[in-house]
DNA sequence: CCCGTGCCCTGGCGGC
DNA sequence: TGCCGCCAGGGCACGG
């Protein structure tokens, strides 16, 4: 599931085939995924600046607008030569080069809004997602942490608290940090939650480096997938020794979540 | 406002 | 082999 440094990677490996491309016409095959009715008519002729990420949101800078696009599960995209359309596919970019910008997504859970070029980051969903980890200030997040009566698990799930973090990234930087998931939120020490953010960051930036974690049915872009999963030392090891002390590595429920821990290692 | 729950959606998998 | 039911989960609507 496409997390901070999925969608980093999606974005830049996209950008350079876009930059300075003009849409010439969009084909949206299944309407949920935007919400407007003139989805189509708005984006036509629409030349595309640059991409951006923004938490877990890939920003499209268009001539006019700003278009953003959230992958949620299993969104992907892929730049075809042709004009096939494949199973899942859901949205058709037509660029002026020729080549279509497909957006192919299984579950349908991803979505499209155009906002204003100006405002977009002062109106929803944007201006509700927290800081994200490289920018979060420890003592303003720890104040946040104190006034909830949340787990630390749903806390760094909510984008609001911090964003671009997912079931994958917290699993590790909770692991990382040696705090249980479930551990209340306003229970938490500062230094805990300095190390929390600490590793988060250094968890993001390693996972980027190595072109996102490709588990499941989630690969990133044009088919190039992310080297992280050979990273993960708690995600998905139910039942595996901990890389620590070899205790038998569990997998729990939090707010809905399958959560995987160490309840040596994590208090 | 805060928090928990259910929903969206499809494919894969375990059980029989 | 086939069918059924469950599971995966990010973000949002809704209700207490």
């Amino acid at each position: 599931m496409p997390e901070l440094p999925e969608v980093e990677t999606v974005k830049s490996s996209l950008e350079p085939h876009l930059i300075g491309k003009t849409i010439k016409e969009v084909k949206v095959l299944y309407k949920n995924l935007i919400d407007t009715d003139d989805f189509e008519k708005k984006l036509v002729n629409q030349k595309i600046i640059k991409l951006n990420r923004v938490g877990k949101f890939i920003i499209f800078h268009l001539t006019d607008k700003t278009l953003i696009s959230h992958l949620r599960m299993e969104g992907k995209y892929f730049l075809r030569e042709n004009n096939d359309i494949y199973k899942h596919d859901h949205v058709v970019f037509k660029l002026d080069n020729g080549l279509n910008l497909v957006y192919n997504d299984v579950r349908k859970f991803g979505r499209f809004k155009i906002l204003s070029k100006d405002k977009y980051l002062n109106e929803k969903p944007l201006s509700n997602l927290g800081p994200e980890p490289k920018n979060a200030n420890v003592n303003q997040i720890f104040r946040i942490l104190k006034k909830k009566n949340v787990s630390i698990k749903t806390a760094l799930l909510d984008q609001k608290v911090i964003s671009g973090l997912g079931n994958i990234y917290v699993d590790e930087t909770l692991f990382e940090s040696k705090i249980h998931p479930l551990k209340k939120t306003y229970k938490l020490k500062y230094f805990e939650v300095k190390k929390i953010i600490e590793n988060a960051i250094k968890i993001l930036e390693s996972a980027i480096n190595m072109g996102g974690t490709t588990i499941r049915t989630y690969y990133s872009t044009m088919g190039i997938d992310g080297k992280f999963q050979n990273r993960l030392k708690i995600h998905t090891k139910i039942n595996q020794p901990c890389l620590n002390c070899k205790q038998k590595i569990e997998k729990i429920k939090v707010s809905g979540r399958g959560t995987y821990v160490c309840k040596n290692c994590q208090k």
